[in-house]
RNA sequence: GGUCCCUUCGUCUAUCGGUUAGGACACAUGGUUUUCAUCCAUGAAAGAGGGGUUCGAUUCCCCUAGGGACCGCCA
């Protein structure tokens, strides 16, 4: 069976580069019935945080990938990768170093001032038991032997393993670090495929020789090309739009986001847009791409307005509710149904859900004090104006039909264009030559509150 | 510095040795439109460079250049 997991440490938000890793094992075990598990990886005490935890899991769910099982906590398996960790000492595949961190630090300077690579030497290989002093457990990497991992996304690797140190897999407080606890639990949560980052391509060479020691078969490794910044540097958090929050807060859908994601470093022949049945249907590994490829904001934002304009009515006005509470926008009842009733209207030139909060600007924050009366209203144009005023003061309820007749009417009476009607009206009635068409900003308004902003400035 | 990886339009990508190198975003032009936008049509736009192998190379091999990742008692 396939189990594929997604690890995050809760040291920060979910990253975008996190959130493509979690989408691809989270659709590769559902196009194989598989399972997909969450191992927060919680050893670093200092740095981890429970909200960062919940803020990842909230993400993911928000991006509609979900977990089969309840969280495994690293943290809780300590014991167990202990034990690893003695029996490899026992089966001397591992050894006991009493060089100190200083000591360490002191030769890393060394090699660095004269341009070496440094690799821990192996002083300790064959130390004999000190007592009483401290000491961490390395692992004993076998010399002169080529490892290979068979990478599913980048072929065959194959490294010298002299060029991998005798890396550090108990603390000498004895607690275990990275490369052990995460061999041991993918062993231990029976993982399949481990797909994940390039960066941990070194790790999974190191992850490897562990298993070999202990006997065990190793998952198959997919190692996905990293996501670079526009500047085509490595993403970090200083990049504005890094985290799956910084989207949800401008509006980005999370169907937008995930068929973005889903896309880079991924393709399935010509096809662009992939709902979530499709996504799973149709995703495999043999797809990824091996290059890595830079974030586009704008294909977000236009795949963002596609969505927009081709969700359903009811599908769009729940993703507004949802970003309205999400994103804690306070906004009373009656405005939030009349935005949703005139949403059609009002998604027109919005690319993401702020646009159209912003599109709506002009119904609730409308300051008729911002109006240049001397600019938008001349000696010619005052007296269409007043005609126009005129006849629609004679209706009571909005129709289509009838905003049209009197449109018609003034502009036969006046012998003008459309435009020279349109244009300080919508200029009246908004504040603003960006808005819906007239008939559109009518409806919006009402007749009464139309008639009032006129008679304002007319 | 060492090890490893990558390189097709500006960007994301397609291409199982033979294609007018395809699609999408962005861009440009035109059309529709009661502003703007949408929508539709059209266009410009790419195999990093150099060697091989081959009848034929974007595709396979080598070199160079450029970019990236890793090199912690972080994960």
């Amino acid at each position: 069976m396939v189990i594929t997991r997604f690890a995050p440490s809760p040291t920060g938000q979910l990253h975008i580069g996190g959130a493509r890793t979690a989408l691809f094992n989270f659709l590769y075990s559902k196009n194989q019935n598989g399972k997909f598990l969450l191992r927060i990886e919680d050893t670093d005490k200092e740095r981890s945080k429970k909200e960062y935890e919940s803020q990842i899991i909230d993400s993911l769910k928000w991006l509609g990938i979900t977990f089969d099982d309840n969280p495994i906590y690293q943290s809780k398996n300590i014991l167990e990768h202990k034990n690893i960790a003695n029996e490899l000492l026992k089966k001397n595949y591992a050894y006991k170093c009493y060089c100190t961190p200083e000591e360490l630090d002191q030769k890393r300077d060394v090699a660095k001032k004269n341009g070496i690579n440094y690799i821990y030497d192996g002083k300790c290989r064959d130390a004999k038991e000190h007592k009483n002093s401290q000491f961490v457990v390395r692992l004993k990497v076998e010399k002169n032997k080529k490892i290979t991992l068979f990478d599913g996304v980048q072929g065959d690797v194959e490294i010298e393993s002299n060029t991998i140190e005798d890396f550090v897999i108990l603390r000498s407080d004895g607690s275990p670090t990275y490369n052990l606890s995460a061999s041991v639990d993918d062993k231990l949560m029976n993982i399949s495929h481990v797909i994940r980052g390039d960066d941990h391509k070194i790790n999974a060479i190191k992850q490897i020789i562990i298993f070999q020691f202990m006997g065990w078969k190793t998952p198959k490794y997919f190692h996905i090309p990293l996501i670079h910044s526009e500047e085509g540097k490595k993403l970090s958090k200083r990049d504005n739009a890094s985290t799956t929050e910084d989207y949800k807060k401008i509006g980005i859908l999370p169907i937008a986001l995930r068929n973005y994601l889903l896309r880079l470093g991924w393709s399935y022949k010509d096809k662009e847009i992939f709902n979530d049945e499709e996504s799973i249907k149709l995703f495999n590994l043999k797809n990824i791409g091996k290059s890595p490829s830079k974030l586009d904001f704008e294909r977000i934002k236009s795949l963002n307005e596609y969505y927009i304009k081709n969700l359903s009515e009811t599908e769009l006005h729940q993703n507004f509710l949802n970003y309205l509470t999400e994103t804690n926008q306070k906004i009373d009842e009656i405005h939030k149904k009349k935005i949703l009733k005139n949403i059609s209207i009002l998604k027109n030139k919005a690319k993401t859900l702020q646009d159209i909060c912003k599109n709506a600007n002009f119904i609730f924050n409308y300051d008729e004090k911002l109006i240049d009366k001397n600019k938008v209203i001349n000696t010619k144009n005052i007296n269409y104006l007043k005609d126009f005023l005129n006849e629609i003061s004679k209706i009571k309820i909005f129709e289509e039909k009838i905003i049209s007749e009197i449109s018609e009417l003034v502009l036969k009476k006046n012998n003008i264009n459309f435009k020279d009607l349109g244009q300080p009206l919508r200029l009246i009635l908004t504040g603003s030559t960006q808005a819906p068409s007239i008939k559109d900003i009518i409806k919006i308004l009402g007749i009464n509150e139309t008639i009032r902003r006129l008679s304002r400035h007319i």
